[in-house]
DNA sequence: CTCCCGATAGGCT
DNA sequence: GCCTATCGGGAGC
């Protein structure tokens, strides 16, 4: 059963983030349970972060959930498309876990349905997997991973072989903490977004061989 | 690898 | 108006 100290366990949020890595993430769509192992994930840090949503307090309607209690779900759109972070320090700590990739476990042929391009681009991107697992809107901003549709399994967890780590993609890195190294992803595998060639080994996808 | 642009939706000062 | 935690494509090192 998943619970809320599950996602904190007073750890800090970069260490959560890592921890994240290799769960399983699923979304029970209007066309049944999709979903897919996370792969790479970014922590941002709340009021001190510039990068963050809540920078400096900045505090909302739209940003509003990141100041809910660990387990939060926090939908945010950009252009055209959404992207999913977890809320993941207590309440009025708005810190925050943007999933950015997955790797397809869970009915890849409706997450192509849903997202009809090929290969490693269905999910490699925080816009991308949204659109593929079918999440199109803000209607589960707010919500609990425990009780709403979309949900992380905490239970079990696929090991990565190593854990890489970088600054975060897209952040202006003008700003004091835009190089910070806060990007975190399975080294080697391949639903990695903007992966970089050959810097490991890809056999087995990255993860611990059993 | 790095940067840069255009398309494009919506929140905020 | 101005900004952006995107994407997809392109140019140049």
């Amino acid at each position: 059963m998943l619970t809320n100290r599950q996602f904190y366990g007073g750890r800090p949020t970069p260490l959560i983030a890592q921890d994240l890595l290799g769960r399983q993430l699923t979304y029970q769509g209007p066309h049944g349970l999709v979903g897919g192992l996370i792969v790479e994930v970014e922590a941002y840090l709340g009021v001190t972060d510039t990068a963050s949503h809540a920078y400096g307090g900045r505090r909302t309607g739209y940003t509003a959930a990141l100041y809910g209690p660990p387990g939060t779900i926090y939908i945010y759109q950009i252009r055209s498309y959404y992207c999913f972070d977890v809320v993941v320090q207590p309440v009025g700590e708005p810190q925050g876990i943007l999933i950015r990739a997955l790797e397809p476990t869970v009915n890849p042929d409706q997450l192509y349905q849903n997202r009809p391009v090929m290969g490693v681009n269905l999910t490699n991107g925080p816009g991308k997997l949204m659109q593929a697992l079918g999440i199109a809107d803000r209607k589960l901003d707010g919500q609990s991973l425990q009780t709403s549709p979309l949900t992380i399994d905490l239970t079990t967890r696929r090991l990565p072989r190593h854990i890489a780590v970088s600054r975060r993609i897209g952040v202006n890195r003008a700003k004091a903490d835009g190089d910070r190294p806060l990007r975190y992803y399975v080294a080697g595998n391949p639903y990695v977004s903007k992966t970089k060639r050959a810097e490991w080994d890809r056999s087995g996808h990255g993860w611990q061989v059993s």
